[in-house]
DNA sequence: GGGGATGGTTCGATGATCAAACAACCATGG
DNA sequence: CCATGGTTGTTTGATCATCGAACCATCCCC
């Protein structure tokens, strides 16, 4: 087979695959949930974002969301250009500073985003229904680890 | 239906959210492995799906691969259009019902699609290390799971 | 103040996807 | 043997998200 470097367990690569499916299964969930709402991927996860930052009382600016979401800044223009064309964000200047363009949502966006997302989020937690606490956890802990594995092991350093 | 209370315990909701987590991390990490070698999610997917159905010996049809992926048929024949351009993929014609255009995956494309997910899978696997054999096979049990609960939701006869 | 840096926007291009029309092919019934 | 209907794949025309580069506006610092 492939020369496989000294430690892969087969438990590891278990884990592996299980990750894989479930991303892929993740995938096509949100855009599912997003053709509702008429939104695409990158769409619902700027609300989120969004959302989370607004419960967090942190303001977001338009670079930000582009950052968080990996894309270019003018590729953030465009998106915040479309969902305020759609009525799910406002833009507003910093006073502080008036370059900067803070997007916040509008209420028709959190409906909108509750409705894509709580379906999903309710079928999840139905079914994670018989595991223990520990179990949980430990899954938690397996997820945290795998995220920050994948997760830009490159980052610019100041 | 389970009745369900009206709100999930606080260790679903962690669970929910490091999925989700994770989810956008590896969209991203397979976004920038693709860039790699030249190939998008989509191709990468369909070359993945290739593969594990060559080593099943199952042939794969065009339109089996957009149904696999999501795609209209149309975006299944370019799909393949652009794997073919790019020499990944070969069409050959399926000898008893001639309509059926079956796809077959090259050396090349074995080689960039491992190229392209190796040093994930490694850098994963590397991950779990610290990780007891129980809590990994308890966090593959809650990864299946949540996979079952996303994938078809609506499985319904007529 | 000037000169750079930073945040946003505009513009043109690329490319993935879709819907609809089309072509080739199989299966079945007269 | 031909007609009809259903399946598979491709073409076509349009839409839309993303990108790179050039371009403003504004801030910060010397």
């Amino acid at each position: 087979m492939t020369t496989q470097p000294p430690s892969a367990p087969a438990e590891h690569l278990a884990v592996v695959h299980a990750l894989r499916v479930f991303s892929e299964s993740a995938e096509h969930a949100v855009d599912e949930a997003g053709r509702g709402v008429g939104l695409h991927r990158t769409d619902l996860r700027a609300l989120a974002l969004l959302m989370a930052r607004a419960e967090a009382g942190e303001p977001v600016t338009a670079s930000d969301l582009g950052a968080h979401l990996h894309l270019t800044r003018a590729s953030a223009t465009a998106l915040v250009d479309r969902l305020a064309a759609a009525g799910h964000v406002r833009r507003r200047r910093d006073e502080g500073d008036r370059r900067r363009v803070l997007v916040e949502h509008t209420d028709t966006a959190r409906r909108d985003g509750q409705r894509a997302f709580e379906p999903m989020s309710q079928r999840l937690s139905a079914a994670l229904e018989g595991f223990s606490a520990a179990e949980l956890r430990a899954a938690v802990r397996v997820l945290e680890a795998a995220t920050a594995a994948l997760t830009d092991p490159a980052p610019e350093d100041p």
